[in-house]
DNA sequence: CACCCAAACTTTTTT
DNA sequence: AGTTTGGGTG
């Protein structure tokens, strides 16, 4: 986020690259933009220099990996034209065509649904209602109460996924990603069959459908062609985080690659979990009938040498990717420090030391972040932070949306959008008091008898006791579906009608509360319920404080994040948690070559966010949920396998708190001791 | 048929 | 630790 409007060689030479050419003459265009080179600010010049050449604005296709990241391009690109344009600033061109690849799948398929046969309105299901739905029809499918256990329904549902988005088949993905599935390949097979048809009878799609849909879309010649005229230039963000179906959509709809300019980093490419390839990136270059061609970043704007040292040593270990050295001006910083202490409590309780310290010598807290792999590293760290006052906002993890009451919220207003949607139907009936799935199940037949008007649930017969609250609740829903009341007091409609339900199903309803305000407050800044339901679906937002639309300025918190979540941003210092192996890598990865490299860059994005200050916190022993049935709630950390001796080399390694000469001694003791332990426990483990 | 309770079972990262 | 399943009660 260098906030300089300047550019060096390089960037200038990607910004210009092609602009003004003939369609023939500018072959598709790869930026390897590593880490702190300020690709936002080349990618906002790159827009704004498309502009001013006069391309047109709705010409103009910017693919992002999250929304924030497409309003802050948006906006620089703004600022750019303006300045350059300085008087006829007013009537400069505003971006129509950005966003994430999902949001402008959604906005493609809206545009094209009739040829396509879709309906134009189509709900867009987020990951919980895809879970629900395969939910419910594995029930239908008898797929339950069997000897051994079908797996869970998220299983399923990443089962699914990852066959879509990697474009492969059914007993391929459970071969090689889920093992110990292999006996229901054939009742999956049938699952995801029955999965298909009821989302198309609900005039559902789910995030996977989005690019699914457009790939298939993208193949169809005449539409394929239409949208290709449509769009001069392309541009991608992010691109080594895309997987096979969304390469495959660019391909589609832009086979010779021309106008197309795709930035990235190969060594940030983190979201392999979620059928990325970094492939996708490497392979660039040689996609097209010219090649494409490549211009490298590599003069990072954010760290001192001494981090880039570290991150360059790092990936020069790596066995795949550009390897670009990233080279900075501030020569003179902190050596990073890899820190040992005992456990997770002793690693909260430096950062906390620290993180104070820094407060204390300038840096805010806001400046200062503390990284992890997974989302309940944090606990403990969260704990001692709020013993002692200490205000965070976590990023990743929990979210928002994910919150029950919440989920009801949009439960009823996605129904009214969409009276189909079954899923949305028995959440919203279950939450009355007196109404169970049978009944729920009678009434949504009924409806679906009468053409899904609502109306037609008035003369529903349903038990006495939910009968009025019942009653109460289709009115809502026919004055909202129809739009007889403005969209801003339809929320209001809709909560006033929650309310009740909410007092009655939770008890901590006062808290809960607050977060419909907030629902209702957020829901205000969008122009119409269709708008507000798939922005929301598609981009929700990543923790609570996303929410407040002024977050108060004034007040300082320490920023506790994923490094997943921590993509794009940086911080003075920052602090990472439970380096050791088991985490960086994963255990997970631990098999596969390709997976472990992945787990290499995460630490390689997570050691890139920091300016200033780095600390990779090594524990002996940190907390884990409970994962086998035998052994403590305590793992003994090894040293992660990245930190080799020439990684070290680039660290100060420090313990905390400082120890004399034999202390570490008796540090294997207690490990030692720790270890007879385990095997007695496991005595009687056979 | 709805609702409550106890027991069993699994957890990375997220558009 | 939070969800999912099954059984028992009203």
């Amino acid at each position: 986020m260098s906030k300089t409007f300047s550019l060096n060689e390089q960037q200038q030479h990607a910004v210009e690259y092609g602009i003004g050419d003939t369609p023939e003459q500018r072959p598709p265009l790869l930026v390897i933009a590593g880490a702190g080179t300020g690709k936002t600010n080349t990618l906002a010049h790159r827009s704004a220099q498309l502009l001013l050449s006069g391309v047109s604005a709705d010409s103009i296709l910017l693919m992002t990996f999250a929304r924030r990241a497409a309003t802050e391009l948006a906006l620089r690109a703004q600022q750019i034209v303006e300045q350059k344009l300085k008087k006829q600033a007013k009537g400069a061109a505003r971006l129509q065509w950005i966003g994430t690849f999902h949001s402008v799948s959604a906005k493609l398929l809206r545009e094209h649904a009739v040829s396509v046969g879709l309906e134009p309105d189509f709900t867009i299901m987020d990951r919980n209602d895809s879970a629900d739905m395969l939910d419910v029809l594995r029930h239908e499918l008898g797929l339950t109460n069997t000897e051994h256990r079908f797996p869970k329904k998220k299983t399923c549902l990443d089962i699914y996924s990852r066959c879509v988005n990697a474009q492969s088949p059914l007993s391929e993905v459970v071969g090689q990603h889920f093992p110990n599935c292999q006996d229901w390949v054939d009742e999956l097979k049938s699952l995801f069959a029955a999965y298909a048809k009821s989302k198309a009878d609900q005039a559902c799609l789910d995030y996977d459908d989005l690019l699914l849909y457009c790939y298939h879309m993208a193949r169809v010649p005449q539409i394929a062609s239409k949208i290709r005229e449509q769009f001069d230039y392309v541009l991608v963000d992010e691109y080594q985080d895309t997987n096979l179906l969304q390469a495959g959509i660019l391909k589609a709809l832009f086979p010779t690659g021309s106008g197309l300019t795709v930035v990235g980093d190969d060594a940030q490419s983190i979201y392999g979990f979620r059928a990325a390839t970094v492939d996708n990136i490497l392979d660039f270059p040689n996609q097209f009938e010219t090649p494409a061609k490549v211009i490298s970043l590599k003069q990072n704007y954010r760290s001192h040498q001494g981090i880039l040292d570290l991150a360059n040593t790092l990936l020069s270990e790596s066995s795949e990717g550009f390897k670009v050295e990233l080279v900075s001006d501030t020569k003179q910083g902190v050596k990073p420090t890899l820190v040992h202490v005992d456990d997770d409590l002793k690693q909260a309780e430096y950062i906390i030391e620290r993180v104070l310290a820094a407060r204390e010598e300038g840096t805010e807290m806001k400046r200062q972040a503390v990284l992890f792999r997974t989302g309940y590293h944090s606990d403990r760290l969260e704990v001692e932070l709020t013993r002692r006052n200490i205000p965070f906002v976590k990023h990743g993890g929990l979210r928002f949306l994910e919150a029950s009451h919440v989920k009801d919220l949009l439960a009823i207003l996605r129904w009214t959008d969409n009276p189909k949607h079954k899923i949305s139907a028995f959440r919203v009936m279950k939450l009355l008091s007196g109404v169970g799935p049978k009944i729920a199940a009678n009434a949504f037949e009924h409806l679906a008898q009468h053409q899904f008007r609502f109306q037609s649930l008035e003369e529903f017969r349903i038990p006495q006791p939910a009968k009025a609250n019942f009653m109460a609740l289709v009115e809502t829903l026919t004055q909202v579906h129809n739009d007889s009341i403005a969209w801003t007091q339809q929320v209001t409609a809709v909560a006033k009608i929650y309310q009740p339900m909410l007092e009655l199903n939770y008890d901590d309803h006062f808290v809960r509360w607050g977060d419909v305000e907030q629902l209702m407050q957020l829901s205000q800044q969008f122009p119409n319920r269709e708008r507000f339901l798939t922005e929301l679906t598609l981009d929700p937002p990543q923790s609570s404080g996303d929410l407040s639309d002024n977050p108060k300025i004034d007040d300082d918190f320490l920023i506790l994040s994923t490094v997943h979540s921590a993509k794009g941003q940086e911080w003075a210092n920052v602090y990472v948690l439970n380096v050791a192996d088991g985490n960086f890598p994963n255990e997970y990865a631990a098999g596969d070559p390709r997976a472990l490299e992945e787990e290499r860059r995460l630490l390689n994005v997570a050691i890139t966010r920091a300016k200033h200050e780095l600390h990779l916190i090594q524990p002996l022993r940190y907390w884990v949920p409970e994962q086998q049935r035998f052994g403590d709630k305590h793992v003994f950390g090894a040293k992660s396998r990245f930190l080799t001796d020439k990684v070290v080399a680039c660290l100060d390694e420090v313990h905390y708190p400082k120890r004399g000469p034999n202390q570490g001694e008796i540090n294997s003791a207690n490990k030692a001791i720790a270890d007879i332990r385990q095997s007695i426990l496991r005595m009687w483990n056979n």
